[in-house]
DNA sequence: ATAATTTAAGACAAAATAGGGTTAAATCTT
DNA sequence: AAGATTTAACCCTATTTTGTCTTAAATTAT
């Protein structure tokens, strides 16, 4: 009997699933509320992936050395996957933040200097400018003539971001993380 | 031969796996940015399920009616899933901001007067307090003693959402979707 | 040239949110 | 009492984000 391609994918990923769920004794049933019990915070006005972006990018602001810095390098600092900070700074580098440069002594590094990079630019780089213009609703197209009830009200708090997004630059916040008692990064304790 | 409880799991899922995937020609790869390509908008301040149940209430806050909306109008009015509707309300009436009613003229009403009902409350309720309280890097315990680099810019910022989510009530927002012009929700064009 | 190092790219797995059904329980109508 | 209606609960699928791993390409060092 011949087997579809449908069916070989499928039958392959059969060994995967059976060791999957071999050690998973039929987890018990979690209140299906819309929140379950997230094992980490996910609501947040900023991605996760942003979040790394804008860490890395200060990060590579404050240090003193001229050069590249290597992902790793950051990546172990800042307590972050290596690989998908990689994926964050690719973003960086693609709208001109960020250069980047392989091989030894390669790394990224800031494409401008740092108070010509503001924090705007980071987060319209990784998470896109939506926070910045949306309404609280999501609502296509809100505005005067046919606002949301929440529409002043939320153009007010936008308007707040927009402003300290804009003038808060990356040597701005360089500076503040190489003072002695700010954290950059959600670091574990070290013995 | 015995088939394990796992085993017997997978084998159930392959007629699925076989129908989903039968009609897929192996997907063309996608640039892997670390945000692909989302069929919708996904970065947001607010989560969908905290937006469905701010529309919600505000729609109930609205309507001249005593007695019960059913979920089911509220659903078909606001162009949102049912059974997802279902569940955010469902924590709005856990939380003591709506009563439920079931059976034949059951559904939904506010539990207070609309005016006593902030945006506050319907936010806190479904997507927890973190945007009023968190930093803008998520890191734990950020604060005067070790702030992260954009602490003080983003305490300015919380403040303004904080302010504007607690004196915006239920109430408020009622009366401005009753005006002519102000949409509450995304509707589909009716012809 | 060869080997080592580092980013880029691709494939996939895991975790979270969003969404869609079915059955149970409560309540009204007849 | 029987049937209809509506929320509650449960179970599962789909989509998106986050995280991991492998290979390719670029570049330096030997």
């Amino acid at each position: 009997m011949q087997q579809s391609n449908a069916t070989k994918y499928v039958v392959g990923k059969l060994k995967n699933y059976e060791r999957n769920f071999a050690h998973k004794k039929k987890s018990p049933y979690i209140a299906d509320k819309v929140l379950r019990n997230p094992k980490s915070k996910t609501v947040m006005v900023l991605s996760k992936a942003c979040i790394y972006g804008i860490q890395a990018a200060i990060y590579v602001a404050s240090v003193k050395d001229v050069g590249y810095v290597s992902i790793q390098e950051i990546s172990e600092k800042l307590n972050i996957s290596f690989h998908f900070l990689t994926k964050v700074l690719q973003q960086l580098t693609q709208v001109g933040i960020l250069n980047s440069y392989r091989g030894p002594k390669g790394g990224v590094a800031l494409a401008k200097q740092s108070e010509h990079i503001s924090l705007y630019n980071v987060i319209a780089a990784i998470d896109g400018t939506d926070i910045f213009t949306e309404c609280m609703l999501g609502l296509p197209g809100c505005g005067i003539a046919t606002p949301c009830p929440a529409h002043d009200s939320w153009a007010e708090m936008r308007s707040k971001l927009f402003t300290i997004c804009h003038r808060t630059t990356l040597r701005d916040l360089a500076e503040k993380a190489n003072q002695y008692n700010v954290r950059l990064a959600n670091l574990p304790l070290t013995i």
